[in-house]
DNA sequence: CGGTAAGCGAGACGGTACGTCGTGTCTTTCG
DNA sequence: CGAAAGACACGACGTACCGTCTCGCTTACCG
């Protein structure tokens, strides 16, 4: 898998696209989409990728299911971008494309770390990934999302201080995905504490790891 | 996370028990616990865990749903017990206790990216982490299946190359959950290619970072 | 109930009514409603009154449901127009308001009976006695059209003829009610059959019946 | 049609049959099949066939949906057997096989008026007429629960009185087909009232057709 | 002739019911 | 008394239509 240098990943539209519409009719409602996925968030936040129904969203959204159907093919797309999307503020942080130092991945991880320990975060986090074993597209966004940005950071992080040398490519690409794995196995687990502490612990192995000799 | 040194992980029997020998009647059938198991397997491997459901087992077993209600609680302890168990041989290595070679430790997650890149075991494992996100003591099970032994076979290496005193007992825990982790995301998000070369990388990261400078 | 005499059976307008001219603005298509109520024919005849939707015929007819809904108040209102009012030439026979001799009686029955014969006439007048049942003011239209003007034929025939003081009121109207309801009961109960024959031999005992001693 | 002499018209079972049961498996529930029944009578009585829902008829009558569509196949198969079959007491009069003299066609005719001038009745027989509509099997049981006992009267009446010459085949069928077909017809089109007076206009006028010159 | 007031096609909307499927429980008969 | 068979109450599925509501157009009249 080749590092998408400067992908943008923030912005992934709905599965059915946006309206595109050539003209005539009534045009999709914003404010249903919103409140879907809103409602998406929270019904997956206090149960779980299976306990959650579409009609339970279409319900709390106050929409008709045919709405969520008509622009989402299954649960699984609902609730990826319901909780890939976010609401307002972006849920999940992302590494700055430029981090230069080590400290910045250790402020993104505790970031993510804060993220997790919350029950909302951690529960939308396991609805995700559910999601995800269900729907290899699904899968792909998850892991871009989360790990392509890491490897950028470290790439650039590597050219500016001329340390390329040393760490190979395989070695980012392993770093990421056991960092941005370790992680979000520890949500799946459920094990208790996803502390600061946890979090830079890992980024501190994982550097040593790539550090040269 | 205490490590549990000497714990059996291997033998983990249905939730309701063995019934209770010495009592009068009929005993429970070992053919069906087999047949359901396999079933389980099976429709796992070829679907999905949403997909999967207790008719389909019990049909494909040749039997009754009742059967299968009577000893498993939900489809999540099914599945569980169907991938954590596997059937005749093991279907998932384990660290040896005693490894002493990083060679050990190369060995094992060579084996387990084997297993991963086969179809048949991967969906196998993503069935079992959605099983595992829906229950919180198959999440438990799960963590400790896959976890514990690496840490027992990384404190038992360095008991015996007098290395304690540079690797934490928290650099031990971030190695472990990062190295199952790791693979695990893989599987998850459908990556390609879950190579020997992938997993070499991430042992040899790992073993890295743990070493004394 | 009394017999309307020279009441006009013929033109039922929409329900709606023309759009009340002198106002401005576009004028109601003529084209649009004789493209539905021909489409409503169509659906009707090769399916059911349960089976038709208004959308189905918004879609045959090229029109927007609304369009449909605009002059119609339900899917009864649009079949009732459709199938009373018909196309060009007039779907159901009229008895001669004049009719003086048996054999006008005869060959209405009897083109009566060739149309229900008809398939597409045999399900169009079972889906209009559905849509009666639905709607008192449709089923008023119905036994209006068809009994009413048999009213005023043997009235009138008894009146040139001098035998009034034989038939009394009633007598006409059982002969009314039977008549016209034997011929339906038969196309509702999709007795295969409908012949000439049989129209004659109802006829001809009605008469019977109503003949003098 | 040949007239079916001495039919057994009574006992029409429920579409699915008997359960049939070989053997395994819980049995049939009556309770629910009369509960079902009960509710469709009930529902159809004071809405319409078109607004009558399975979904409503389960749960009025505390029942799942799929009880319902596991023993019959459509909306107008449980109408049919609800309105035909009737509850405890038969539903609707039935000729006396035997029926040797006008006034027990006048009895029956009586009867059957004061069944359909109670709104309840009348509402059923709409229903039943409707669900005929849409079903050719149910077309032919309604036909034959109300003309075919006329037949088998009227012929066995002639028989004893030796007047056989008299009356064509031909003849007794139409006066059969009128006979209900009039009553039918005016509680499709709801005509107000339906009177023993009505009904024994209808008689008479028929009889006097049969009866020699 | 330009404004304004419908009607029109299209099609999304909040809903209700459909008929099917799966859940977990319950009878029933057999071994 | 376990196990197979299978009916049961329940509830979600994904679809089809309902009747209503925008949309961006035509028409047509009226000033």
């Amino acid at each position: 898998m080749p590092i998408p240098a400067g992908s943008e990943v923030t912005r992934i539209g709905p599965v059915g696209g946006v309206p595109e519409s050539g003209s005539s009719g009534r045009r999709r409602s914003e404010r249903a989409r919103q409140a879907i996925l809103s409602a998406a968030r929270d019904l997956v936040a206090d149960a779980s990728f299976e306990k959650m129904t579409i009609e339970a969203v279409a319900a709390r959204a106050g929409v008709g299911k045919q709405t969520v159907y008509r622009w989402w093919p299954s649960k699984a797309a609902v609730v990826a971008e319901a909780v890939l999307e976010g609401g307002e503020g972006d849920l999940w942080p992302l590494v700055p494309a430029s981090a230069l130092a080590n400290s910045d991945l250790h402020a993104w991880a505790g970031d993510l770390a804060d993220r997790l320990a919350d029950h909302r975060g951690a529960a939308m986090l396991r609805a995700l990934v559910s999601a995800a074993s269900e729907d290899a597209d699904i899968a792909k966004r998850l892991y871009d999302r989360f790990t392509a940005p890491f490897h950028t950071a470290v790439i650039s992080q590597i050219a500016a201080t001329r340390q390329g040398s040393v760490a190979s490519m395989s070695d980012i690409h392993a770093a990421a995905d056991m960092l941005v794995g370790g992680l979000v196995f520890l949500v799946m687990t459920r094990t208790e504490s996803i502390t600061r502490e946890r979090a830079d612990a890992m980024i501190r192995l994982v550097l040593r790891g790539l550090a040269p000799r």
